[in-house]
RNA sequence: GUGGAUGUAGCUCAGUGGUUAGAGCACCAGGUUGUGGCCCUGGGGGUCGGGGGUUCAAAUCCCCUCAUUCACCCCA
């Protein structure tokens, strides 16, 4: 195996990549229709960035692609994008210009991972940010864009988890509240889940096996022990929600990896997916900007992975692409023609046709093949005899039927060919 | 980082110790000297993932390694 990629990186292209460029097209349009503005930054930071949020996440701990360059400096391949562009949004002093400010996202973010089901070294987000808006209608407002793409790709069977993790007010209440309880029951853990109580004890709440499974019953639920501010907040999103037609349901033990997050929390999952069934993740992280060295300045929003939904899109059977159309294809079947073939070709291409030609001085009937095979709708035929009259042959390739075009009246005859239904 | 499964032609796979490793599809050419799809004939294409070992003999058995894949951890 001489040519072979990274491991867990794809190559996308033919039939795949037009899948992407659909997607990608429903999301623009609506960020547009939402008013998010597309933000660009960069695909790698100083690892100091990513260093100073997080401490005690995996993806920071031990899952980044990080490098030293030829000047010596700690760089890092974003694994995720929110904080890039809190830092742009810091940088460029966006925080005194008009608020809220509104952005989205669409690019590769890069994990050191062992790769599995929907997920990749390099993958690939959809993510929205709002900076500046600290009421509860920013938070269902995102929530609301999430769902509303996966609705006009016509998905189905997703599930809108949401909880709340509290603020710096009383997070450290119910932290406490949790580790007190799974104290008891410390003998009874897994091994992962003792090693949650030191460093990340809401964790305890997410774990898979069953004995830590059967105490999360009696645990303390995140949605009791909070401040009367984060609980109004987090019962006026959900009225949002609720007002807007969207299902959502609490979920206690929703707990999202990154550190940063404060309030709302919410996942979308499928069970179309793996044992990775979350395709989108946000959340509120009022803490972030000011992290950075920013001003306090509120913000949510979430990241949506886009190889899991394209993932869903195909066990959901709606994966119809229109494919790449190709209007005519040139076929040459003498000496001059032979040279006439790419001159025709540029004045169709530049009538608006996609149009291809003959590159491998092919007989007749290859060239012929190789326009059916490729689904070309129409193949124009240069013969010596014809063009030394001026006109040339189009066969319609569906119906098998051939008219005569003058060759001053080529265009507009390809496109009575083209729109003819039968042919 | 841990564990399982799998690597044979471009693709899907057969071949589990014994001649020059096969099939279907795909590709190319011819049958049809200017006409695709269906059919027929022929052709090109393989370090059997890589390295080492056992054996008279290895795609086949053993070890290592790389990759793919699924799960854990964690996450989109």
């Amino acid at each position: 195996m001489q040519a072979q990629k990274p491991r867990g990186t794809a190559d996308i292209f033919s039939p795949e990549v037009e899948r992407w460029q659909h997607v990608e097209g429903v999301a623009r349009n609506l960020c547009r229709e939402y008013n998010y503005g597309e933000i660009r930054i960069p695909e790698f930071e100083h690892t100091e960035l990513f260093l100073r949020i997080g401490e005690v996440t995996d993806i920071v701990q031990k899952e980044m692609y990080t490098f030293l360059d030829r000047g010596g400096r700690s760089l890092t391949l974003r694994p995720e994008g929110t904080v890039g562009v809190a830092r742009s949004f810091i940088e460029n002093k966006l925080y005194g210009g008009v608020l809220p400010v509104k952005f989205y996202y669409l690019g590769p973010m890069f994990r050191y991972e062992r790769p599995q089901a929907g997920r990749g070294r390099q993958f690939h987000q959809f993510g929205v940010e709002v900076f500046g808006a600290s009421g509860p209608w920013a938070d269902a407002e995102t929530i609301l864009l999430a769902v509303d793409l996966f609705k006009r790709l016509g998905l189905t069977d997703l599930a809108v988890l949401l909880n709340s993790l509290g603020c710096p007010d009383c997070r450290p209440a119910y932290r406490q509240q949790v580790l007190a309880y799974y104290q008891d029951y410390r003998h009874q853990l897994c091994r992962a889940c003792r090693e949650r109580m030191d460093r990340n004890p809401l964790r305890l709440l997410d774990c898979k096996e069953e004995t830590c499974r059967s105490l999360l019953a009696d645990a303390p639920r995140a949605t009791e022990a909070l401040c009367p501010e984060c609980d109004s907040h987090f019962e006026t999103v959900q009225a949002f929600l609720a007002g807007a037609g969207a299902n959502s349901r609490v979920e206690p033990r929703l707990v999202r990896g990154l550190d940063y997050y404060t309030r709302t929390v919410y996942e979308v999952v499928s069970k179309d997916l793996g044992a990775q069934n979350t395709v989108c993740g946000g959340g509120r992280y009022d803490g972030l900007v000011e992290a950075l060295g920013g001003p306090p300045t509120p913000a949510v929003g979430f990241a949506l992975g886009l190889e899991r939904l394209l993932s869903i899109l195909k066990t959901q059977g709606r994966t119809a692409t229109a494919g790449r159309p190709l209007d005519v294809f040139v076929v040459a079947t003498g000496e001059s023609s032979r040279k006439q073939a790419p001159r025709l070709a540029q004045r169709l291409r530049h009538a608006g046709y996609a149009t291809d030609v003959d590159f491998l001085d092919r007989s007749v009937k290859a060239q012929m093949k190789h326009a059916g095979r490729v689904g070309a709708r129409t193949v124009l035929m240069l013969g010596d005899a014809e063009l030394a009259t001026g006109q040339v042959l189009v066969r319609h390739m569906a119906s098998g039927r051939q008219d005569v075009l003058e060759l001053g009246d080529l265009e507009p005859g390809v496109a009575a060919v083209l729109g003819r239904k039968d042919g």
